[in-house]
DNA sequence: AAATGAAACGTTTTT
DNA sequence: CGTTTCATTT
C-alpha cells in the first residue's frame, strides 16, 4: 500500500483529518507519493472515487498520479476520480452539463482580436506611446482576467499601464466587441472555459467531498476562484512558495502566503527530507534561494547518501561551441539518455543543441509537439474537422478556402457570409437546403482583377457551370453566383459539399479523421501543399521531392488517427488538442526542458545552459511595469531548474554570441551559487 | 483582391 | 532563423 512508504511528516499529511490543509512540499520532498497516498488514504476510508477532484497542473501530471493511484486499486475505481487541469476538468464538467464549447486556441482568436482592431483608428488620440497590437491586447486582457482584476478592463488598463490610459476607453470597447463576436461563433478560450465554469458552479449543483490541488503556488486569482466555488468538505494543496514561476499567467504567491488567512481552520504541513539530490546539489539550491525574502523558515534535510561529484560550472567563448561541447559530454556520459535533461530559461537555447546533437546521432525529446499539431497538413484536417461538427466556425472556414485557387480571406469571408444567408444562419441549411435567393452576394461585388471584362467572364462560368457533373441540389445553390466563381472554385466547394455530408453523420473521431484525409477535398489540399513544397527557387518541380512530402503528409494524418483512437466523443478529442496538445512530447532519448517545462521532473544529470546575464535572468522583463519582484521569480526559475538534478549537475555559460555580436557576463545566479567570484 | 517577392522584426515562460 | 509584415505586380 503507498501509504507503507511514507515517512513520519508525509504520512501525517496523507493521513490528515477532512478540513483545510496545506501541504509544504519543497523540491524532491515526495509531493507526488503524499498526494498518491492521500488518495489511497481516502478511498480506503470510504470515499467514493467520483467524490474526488484532483487538480493538477499538466493533464500529464493527472495522469501519472492517477495510474500511480491505479496500481493498488482496479482501474475501474480510480477513473473515476475527477482529474486533470482546471481547463481539462472545466471542460468536462462544462461539456457533460450539455453546454456547447467551441474552444479556440489564443492564436486564433489573436486572429479574430485583430480584425476589429485593424477596423480601429487611434491616430486622433495624443498618447506618448503606440497602441498596444491585438496580440499584446490579447495577453493583457487574458491576465486582467487571471488576476481576476476587480473593475473595468479599461480601469485595469489605467492603472497597469498608465502610458496607454488614453486608449483605455477605446481597448475597452475593442474587448466586448470581441466578446460579443466570439458570442456569436460560440468560440470560447482558456480563461472563457474557467468563467464559464465559475457561472456554472453557482447553481451549486457540483459538489466533491476532497479538492486536491498539486502545484498550488502556481495558483492564479481566477483558478483559486474556481477552487472557492466549488462545494466540498475537504481541501488538500500541495505547493512549495519557492517553485512558484508563473506570474505572466496571474499566478499569485498571495494565494499559498495566505492559506492560513483564507481558511481560518487551516493546517499546514510541511515536508522537509529531500530524496531526490545529492547534498552538493542541494546546498547551490539553497544558496541561491535564500537571497529571496523567506515566507518560511526552509532547512531541507537530505537522506541521499553515496559519493556524488559537486556541480561543475562550465564557461564557453561563444554560444555554439556551448551546445556542441555540451552534446559531446551528452554522447560521452554514462548516464542513460532518458535519464538527462538539458535546461534552458528560453526556448531558442534547444535549437542550437537540438542540432549538434542530432549531428552527434544522439536522439532528443523536446517537449510541445508543435510542430505536428502546427503543420498545415495537420491544421487542415483539423480545420474540417471542426467544421464538420460545427458549421458556423468561420475562422476554419476562412483558413481552408484559402487553399482555393485565387481565393483570400476576404473572399473566403464572402463565401461564408453568402452560405449564412442562404442558410439563414446555419451553414448546413446554406450547403444542402438553401433558400432561393437570386443573388447573396452584396451588390458591390465586382471582378477587380478583370474589371473591364467581368460580363465575359460571368457567361463563360455559366457555360462550364452547366456542364459540370454535380448534383443539382448543389449546383442550384445561389452561392455559386460570385462573379469570381470559377470551375477550380466549384470542384473546391463540390469537394468540401462531399466531405461535410459525408463526415457529419461519422460519430466515431478515428473514422472521420479518416475519411477526412482521405477526402478529396483533403487529396487536392495535400497535393497543393505537396508541390509547394517541392517547388524549386528557379519554379520546377522535383517529383520525388513531391512524392516524399506527399508521404509524409500521410504519415502526419495517420498518426493524427491514432491519437483519436482514444477518445469515442468527436468533440472531445478536437478540443483535446487544444487543451493538452502542447503536452506532447516527439521522440526518445535526452530531454530538451525549458525551466517552465521541467517543472515536477527530475533526472539523474542536469545541464541548466545559457546562463548569461541578461539572459537569465532577462533585463527587459525585469524593469516592465517597474515590478521589483520580478529578479525574485526568476531566483526561483533559477531555483527550480537546478533542484530537477538527482546526481550530476552541470552549469554553463558562453561569454560571446557571434550571431548576433553581443559580449555577455555570468548570470548573477551563478555568484550566489558561489560558482564565481563577485565582480567588483 | 490575391500572389509574389522583399524587408523587417523579434525572441519567456503555459493551460 | 524563421516568421510576419510590406510593397509590388497581375
Amino acid at each position: 500500500m503507498p501509504l507503507s512508504k511514507l515517512n513520519k511528516e508525509q504520512l501525517e499529511a496523507a493521513t490528515a483529518p477532512f478540513g483545510n490543509n496545506l501541504i509544504i512540499a519543497s523540491a524532491g520532498t515526495g509531493k507526488t507519493s503524499t498526494i498518491v497516498a492521500r488518495i489511497a488514504h481516502l478511498l480506503q476510508n470510504g470515499v467514493e472515487p467520483s467524490e474526488l477532484m484532483l487538480l493538477t497542473f499538466t493533464n500529464k501530471a493527472a495522469l501519472e498520479m492517477v495510474e500511480r493511484v491505479g496500481r493498488f486499486f482496479p482501474k475501474e475505481v480510480v477513473n473515476e476520480i475527477e482529474a486533470g487541469t482546471f481547463h481539462a476538468i472545466a471542460y468536462r464538467l462544462l461539456k457533460k452539463s450539455g453546454r456547447e464549447l467551441v474552444l479556440k486556441e489564443p492564436k486564433e482568436l489573436k486572429i479574430l482580436l485583430r480584425s476589429l482592431h485593424e477596423k480601429r483608428r487611434f491616430s486622433h488620440i495624443e498618447a506618448s506611446t503606440a497602441p498596444y497590437s491585438a496580440s499584446y491586447l490579447y495577453d493583457i486582457y487574458s491576465l486582467y482576467q487571471n488576476v481576476a482584476f476587480d473593475g473595468s478592463f479599461g480601469a485595469f488598463i489605467e492603472e497597469r499601464y498608465p502610458d496607454h490610459s488614453p486608449y483605455s476607453d477605446i481597448y475597452q470597447d475593442l474587448i466586448e466587441e470581441f466578446e460579443v463576436l466570439k458570442g456569436k461563433f460560440n468560440y470560447i478560450d482558456f480563461n472563457g472555459l474557467l468563467l464559464e465554469f465559475i457561472d456554472y458552479l453557482k447553481d451549486g449543483e457540483i459538489a466533491f467531498k476532497e479538492i486536491l490541488v498539486d502545484e498550488y503556488q502556481d495558483t492564479n486569482r481566477l483558478q483559486n476562484s474556481l477552487i472557492e466555488h466549488i462545494k466540498k468538505e475537504s481541501l488538500f494543496c500541495v505547493g512549495d512558495y519557492d517553485q512558484s514561476i508563473y506570474a505572466f499567467n496571474g499566478a499569485d504567491i498571495g494565494i499559498i502566503g495566505s492559506f492560513k488567512d483564507n481558511y481560518p481552520n487551516a493546517k499546514v504541513f510541511t515536508l522537509t527530507k529531500n530524496y531526490r539530490s545529492s547534498k552538493a546539489i542541494l546546498s547551490l539550491a539553497n544558496r541561491v534561494i535564500s537571497k529571496n525574502p523567506r515566507l518560511y523558515p526552509k532547512e531541507l534535510e537530505v537522506t541521499k547518501t553515496g559519493n556524488f561529484p559537486p556541480p561543475k560550472l562550465l564557461v564557453f567563448h561563444e554560444l555554439f561551441e556551448q551546445y556542441e561541447a555540451i552534446a559531446k559530454m551528452i554522447s560521452e556520459s554514462k548516464t542513460k539518455h532518458s535519464e538527462i535533461a538539458v535546461i534552458f530559461r528560453n526556448n531558442a537555447s534547444a535549437d542550437g543543441l537540438e542540432a549538434n546533437l542530432r549531428e552527434l546521432g544522439i536522439a532528443s525529446k523536446r517537449k510541445g509537439g508543435v510542430s505536428f499539431f502546427d503543420s498545415k497538413e495537420i491544421k487542415a484536417i483539423i480545420d474540417i474537422y471542426s467544421i464538420i461538427l460545427n458549421p458556423n466556425d468561420m475562422m476554419s472556414f476562412i483558413h481552408l478556402f484559402e487553399y482555393a485557387k485565387g481565393v483570400g480571406g476576404v473572399f473566403a469571408k464572402d463565401i461564408f457570409d453568402a452560405l449564412y444567408k442562404v442558410g439563414e444562419g446555419d451553414i448546413y441549411r446554406g450547403l444542402f437546403d438553401p433558400k432561393d435567393k437570386k443573388n447573396p452576394y452584396k451588390k458591390g461585388v465586382v471582378n477587380h482583377q478583370l474589371g473591364l471584362f467581368d460580363d465575359v467572364v460571368e457567361e463563360i462560368n455559366r457555360v462550364k457551370i452547366d456542364k459540370g457533373n454535380y448534383p443539382a441540389n448543389f449546383i442550384k445553390n445561389p452561392i455559386l453566383k460570385h462573379p469570381r466563381m470559377n470551375r477550380d472554385l466549384i470542384d473546391f466547394i463540390y469537394r468540401f459539399y462531399q466531405i461535410v455530408k459525408k463526415g457529419r453523420s461519422t460519430l466515431n473521431p478515428a473514422k472521420l479523421v479518416r475519411e477526412i484525409y482521405k477526402s478529396e477535398l483533403f487529396h487536392y489540399i495535400s497535393n497543393t501543399l505537396a508541390t509547394k513544397r517541392a517547388t524549386n527557387r528557379d519554379g520546377s518541380i522535383d517529383e520525388t521531392k513531391r512524392e516524399d512530402a506527399l508521404l509524409r503528409i500521410e504519415q502526419k494524418a495517420r498518426l493524427l488517427e491514432e491519437l483519436s483512437k482514444n477518445y469515442e466523443d468527436r468533440y472531445r478529442f478536437i478540443n483535446s488538442i487544444t487543451l493538452g496538445g502542447g503536452e506532447m512530447s516527439q521522440g526518445e532519448g535526452v530531454n530538451l526542458l525549458s525551466i517552465h517545462a521541467s517543472k515536477g521532473l527530475e533526472f539523474d544529470e542536469v545541464f541548466v545552459i545559457d546562463l548569461m546575464d541578461g539572459r537569465f535572468p532577462n533585463y527587459k522583463l525585469l524593469n516592465k511595469n517597474g515590478n521589483s519582484e520580478n529578479i525574485e521569480e526568476e531566483r526561483r526559475l533559477f531555483y527550480v531548474a537546478v533542484t530537477r538534478a538527482r546526481e550530476i549537475l552541470y552549469l554553463s555559460y558562453a561569454k560571446y554570441d557571434k550571431i548576433k555580436d553581443i559580449e555577455y557576463l555570468h548570470s548573477p545566479f551563478l555568484e550566489e551559487a558561489g560558482l564565481v567570484k563577485p565582480t567588483p
